[in-house]
DNA sequence: GAAATTTAGGCAACCGATTGCCTGAACCTT
DNA sequence: AAGGTTCAGGCAATCGGTTGCCTAAATTTC
């Protein structure tokens, strides 16, 4: 029957607060609220007194210390290129969900692709006792020993384990999709230079192509420039593409955010999708299906991606080089067939006005 | 002249490395590296041979242990009521980019509007000593006493600082835009009730109604239902609108991702955007100007808000109960106009097919 | 009834840094 | 030459838990 209002402005107690107030050792206390396995030597009774004092004191371990006793902070560091809409956001989602189901945390930073900024936040976060890292389209340096999960990025070091998507089939899938169509000259968008993505897809479209005996026109592929996450790089290649007056009748984007961005330059241009040019976008954001046309895109299982990620990384923290098994984890595409393409209209390509 | 080899394996030196390496005690060293006060009775030669010796060990301070001991963990906990397209994205944005600016991380969840979820990321926060909350759009019941911040949140409780935008403005940017092009019958999209900016806004968008002598018919107010981030509820909202049969020209969305959704459900009714109907967005998302048509929408400085609010918790942590001035700051919305608007044609309002 | 085990929980070191206080030595002052 | 300062840096407590080892009493085993 103790007194329920002690210092109400106290920050939180302490474990040794609730030592004291039930009067017995903080080892003791920390045992039992910490759920250790040396507990059971304690009784039931003397348990469940510690849990009502704990409960009375609102005692909240500081997980701080804890972390830096155990050495493990429960805690795993995200390197992002930037928080923007699209790709990442969905990756981020079901990274955290799985995360923190897990019961860690995360720190995310984001390093807009510039190699100084990565490293930087690698130091940053190794500073703050991360237990492993998660490194969504991100191009790692500087190693550490330190268990790492990526997400779209190339070349695994070791102890790494890779969530990639199968890019042969992506690219396949788009592919076999116009060429099923009647498309010939498909004008290709390319991810900019430092994108992780962007060598393996384009190594696997230019497969595909062969498969499929389309050749590709050098003079339609244009790159996305500049690291705007933004619909601009999109704008700006599908217009280069027009300027260069080789004709095309659809075109296969490195993302949907460029094929947005793309769309509304063919519009500009007087051109209709898909009636006068096909497009077909990549990854499947949230906003694909609510485009005008909706977007006929590449799914990526991105939300599955990133909780793939926390799980493989949460696995690796916990079993400490246990068998090393599953260095990579291939997830596949899938075509979502919209409005924003179809069969060529003849021969017609009209210039640009 | 030391060997450059220790450890190669080693996780990261220690202080009491570096001090061991130099012949000093740990004080000494702690002293110099961490740049206390104290540090200047140590001899410039002396410091150095510390720094080198910290450069070689390649030392990296724990910032667990530095934080347990001074009680001040340099991070802040954010509340977002997910990770998705849209409106956090861009005020995450500004909101990293000001508190890693000024040596802050951050830990964010997203509670979806649970409840349950929201204290007990609050309480997992705590337990990681964070120094303040940054709440974005999240109603926050359990209040510690910690610095916080809120972004779009009601009723600011004490010690806490809100960013709001300045809804009677916003409001009349509207709704003056569509009445001068001639809108009289204007439709509205609600948003939903857990989102904290939905009453605000409906009070002012009542009275910029009232001052513009413009009637608001209520069979033309629909709200957005569920808690999908997607553009689904505008969708659906825009179709609820349709089915009244309650005549209008006009939508003003509670956002911009609804707005692309109602877009999507005029144009499958046959209604063609601005011709039938115009549509004013709110937010300005990054994909509002590459839509099609472009959205017109009011723009809330978001990544602004988000910089406001890192400066703001940093004063706040930083300088204890200080002049706690500028409870709330107010930010100012802007119209853009792209071509999602027109003026109203003749009477026509098409009933759905 | 003695030895072995179990039960109940305390002691104290430790994680890695920070910091108030202290001590000798050197240097200055008058 | 005695006393006062400054210099250079060490001691040890502390932040809040965790945990290996230990002890003393109670209980069980033989």
């Amino acid at each position: 029957m103790s007194d329920a209002k002690h210092d109400p402005a106290r920050k939180t107690a302490s474990l040794k607060m609730v030592a004291e107030f039930v009067g017995l050792s903080s080892a003791a206390v920390s045992r039992v609220l910490s759920g250790s396995p040396a507990a059971k030597s304690i009784p039931k009774a003397t348990q469940e007194r510690i849990l009502a004092a704990a409960a009375e004191l609102k005692y909240r371990p500081n997980l701080l210390a804890r972390s830096l006793r155990r050495g493990r902070s429960h805690t795993v560091g995200v390197l992002v290129p930037e928080l923007s809409e699209g790709y990442t956001t969905l990756v981020l989602a079901g990274l955290e969900q799985g995360l923190l189901q897990a019961g860690y945390f995360y720190n995310i930073i984001s390093h807009h692709h510039r190699v100084e900024l990565i490293e930087q936040a690698q130091t940053m976060m190794i500073e703050r006792a991360v237990d492993g890292f998660v490194a969504i389209d991100t191009v790692l340096h500087q190693h550490q020993q330190l268990p790492t999960v990526t997400i779209s990025c190339p070349d695994s070091h070791e102890w790494v384990t890779s969530i990639v998507l199968n890019h042969k089939r992506a690219a396949e899938l788009a592919i076999d999709y116009l060429v099923g169509l009647g498309h010939r000259q498909i004008a290709l968008i390319k991810g900019q230079s430092f994108s992780s993505d962007t060598e393996p897809r384009w190594k696997a479209i230019e497969a595909a192509a062969a498969r499929a005996h389309v050749r590709l026109n050098p003079a339609l592929v244009a790159q996305l420039e500049g690291d705007s996450p933004s619909h601009e790089p999109g704008y700006f290649a599908a217009q280069r593409l027009l300027a260069s007056k080789a004709p095309f009748t659809a075109i296969f984007t490195f993302n949907d955010v460029s094929a947005i961005g793309a769309i509304r330059a063919l519009h500009e241009a007087g051109l209709r999708v898909p009636r006068d040019v096909s497009i077909v976008g990549f990854d499947d954001v949230q906003s694909a299906a609510f485009q005008n046309p909706p977007l006929t895109t590449v799914r990526q299982p991105l939300r599955t991606m990133g909780l793939l990620a926390a799980e493989a990384i949460v696995r690796q923290i916990e079993s400490p080089a246990e068998k090393q098994s599953s260095r990579q984890v291939m997830v596949d595409p899938e075509l979502v067939v919209r409005e924003s393409t179809g069969p060529p209209t003849a021969a017609k390509r009209v210039a640009k006005a």
